[in-house]
DNA sequence: CGCTTGCGCGCAAGCGCTTGCGATGCCTTC
DNA sequence: GAAGGCATCGCAAGCGCTTGCGCGCAAGCG
């Protein structure tokens, strides 16, 4: 900036305000600044800029398992969001892991973020989230709801999970297993409770032994599946906690050449955006993942501007899918559903 | 720091010294810094020592579509990678356009990311390398090759393109369609070279009738599809160029209700992570991305120590998954098939 | 008992930018 | 013709950290 200031024939105070239109400059001062910039190549250092003003115009973003296509539509949405309202995004990776979460979340606050987008780690109440608040920065949650004062953004999760599990009952079936994703996160916990609650209203009682524990990794779920099958009374069908669960599951169906949904019944939480078009035509419960990115970004906006506002919790609705996994196809008379936005799908709120 | 200082009663320059053990000081001043960074709940500003050193520990990654499967593993990789030499991501979005993809770069490098990972959309040539070159910011081209003297990591394309439409003229098809990317990126160029050469080599001709361009959009590539399945002598068989087209394709399949592989053949680069468990079995080329991601970090570490280092180029190799799409199932003997790393496919190098 | 060594530290000058105060010159206004 | 107003700009003090110099002091030396 000073080889500008110094080719305009100017000083860097000048530079910086006709920069910044942050103060009038006479037409002929301003061409030359500008002409200047040009000729010099000069590029604006926003370290510097930030660290004269306080604020980066930067967000943080730790999250978890970017390869999940769940994830990565959220991320890309709040990509997409976050540099619209001019900010650029840090990314990390907090896999899940509670400490690696408090070192990524730090990072990103020692490089001065303006705000933070969470989504917490099981463990994150007694590591990423004190420090936060501690130091407090900003923060929105994402995905998963937690005990604290923070915004948060998620989507329902009991209701339709039960949904889903009501379908199955609907259906005729009677042991119905879950293959659960990582204990300690709301969306396991809800998704959890809503498979009860629908058992209950079934009158179908509750058995310990038909959830298949994944802790969201697809090996895990295979496994644990694995071992369902081999119970004395296995599961008739299946509700699969989330995308990695439903890999998971489905490999373990693959190494018995069992098929979907001729000797297992499948449904499950999280949408895929080809699952109209590949058989098994999954039916499962779809996120809104691109206005969860947006709303999460709004939140974080809005805290900025208003750092005293009191923490907002929203909950998104996510929206049933029918297709064919849950064995309804054509035999017999799929249940209310209301209408038919997708072309082949068939999808209700 | 300075409250840091004040109470353990040293200079600030000690407290930097001690935080970055760059100059040895007495046990006892070294315990009185560390308690009183402790108690302050001190937060360094990496903006501030960027500033002062020169180097944020950062990287920048522009690239196209998040939401894509293919690059958001390689993401996830470089994330890895990244986090692993202590750098943070700095993310953007190029959204394919080369406009926008010199906003993000030039929004990256004055945020003085140390070195840059992109993928060059088809106009980089015009905008983005030119700056980037121009600012002499150390960079590596990921995905797509491009004819400038830039480090550069991608798969290789045409060779395995070939054998995709070889192993198709193999089971008899004489009308073989391509759907293609965006024109003027190398991938694509590249693939439509393997699809041309593998014809020619099956004495088949290229019939430009046969491309149908989908510009790597689903929509496109599914109206693009539909307009091919119109003409007097349809393909009996089609090579998708990405998993975008794919998807396309498969919607103008599904459209018709065309089934695959009984009423059309069809292979495709890009695998997907549950192909092996959804019917059609796809039959793809896979590319490593995990390496790719891993060797695009690799590079740029590398010409950072190195600035001088003449640019290089890595072309990595992508492994043929033999399944179902393309009609070989069981009916007729596989061809040349040498391995079988994976439990449900057939996987060649 | 002076003098060198070496150890432990602090001073202050930046890094590149922003911004509150003025300073300067010219044009109006009584 | 002096005073005030307005439009244009520059000075210099930071923002929080790093780092080349150099100072003081105790130990070691002849």
């Amino acid at each position: 900036m000073a080889d500008v200031a110094r080719l305009a024939g100017v000083s860097v105070t000048t530079v910086s305000h006709v920069i910044n239109g942050t103060r009038p400059a006479s037409e002929r001062t301003r061409e030359r600044v500008l002409e200047a910039i040009e000729r010099t190549g000069y590029r604006p250092n926003t370290l510097a800029r930030a660290l004269a003003r306080g604020g980066t115009q930067s967000l943080g973003l730790a999250i978890s398992g970017l390869s999940n296509p769940y994830f990565s539509e959220v991320v890309s949405a709040i990509e997409g969001a976050a540099s619209r309202a001019g900010h650029t995004l840090l990314l990390g990776d907090t896999r899940e892991d509670p400490e690696q979460e408090l070192r990524i979340v730090r990072a990103l606050a020692e490089r001065q973020v303006d705000g933070m987008l969470l989504a917490p780690t099981a463990g994150a109440l007694e590591h990423a989230l004190p420090y936060l608040e501690s130091q407090g920065i900003p923060t929105v949650l994402l995905d998963r709801f937690v005990d604290a004062d923070f915004d948060q953004v998620g989507s329902d999760n009991e209701q339709p999970t039960a949904r889903l599990v009501e379908h199955l009952i609907d259906r005729g079936h009677r042991r119905i297993g879950m293959a659960i994703g990582i204990r300690g996160l709301s969306t396991t916990d809800e998704r959890v409770r809503g498979y009860k609650l629908a058992l209950e209203r079934g009158g179908l009682g509750f058995d310990p032994a038909l959830l298949a524990e994944g802790a969201s990794e697809r090996d895990r779920a295979r496994a644990a599946m694995d071992a369902l099958l081999d119970l004395d009374d296995p599961p008739t069908a299946m509700v699969s906690g989330n995308n990695f669960m439903t890999i998971g599951v489905l490999r373990a169906f693959a190494d018995r050449g069992l098929r979907v949904p001729d000797d297992m019944a499948l449904v499950a939480f999280d949408d895929f955006e080809w699952a109209d078009l590949f058989a098994p035509r999954l039916t499962v419960i779809r996120q809104p993942t691109a206005e969860l990115g947006e709303r999460a970004v709004a939140l974080l906006l809005s805290r900025l501007e208003d750092p005293e506002r009191p923490p907002r919790r929203e909950r998104l609705e996510a929206t049933f899918v029918h297709r064919d996994s849950c064995g309804c196809t054509g035999r017999s008379p799929a249940p209310q559903i209301r209408a038919q936005p997708s072309e082949h799908d068939d999808v209700t709120a």
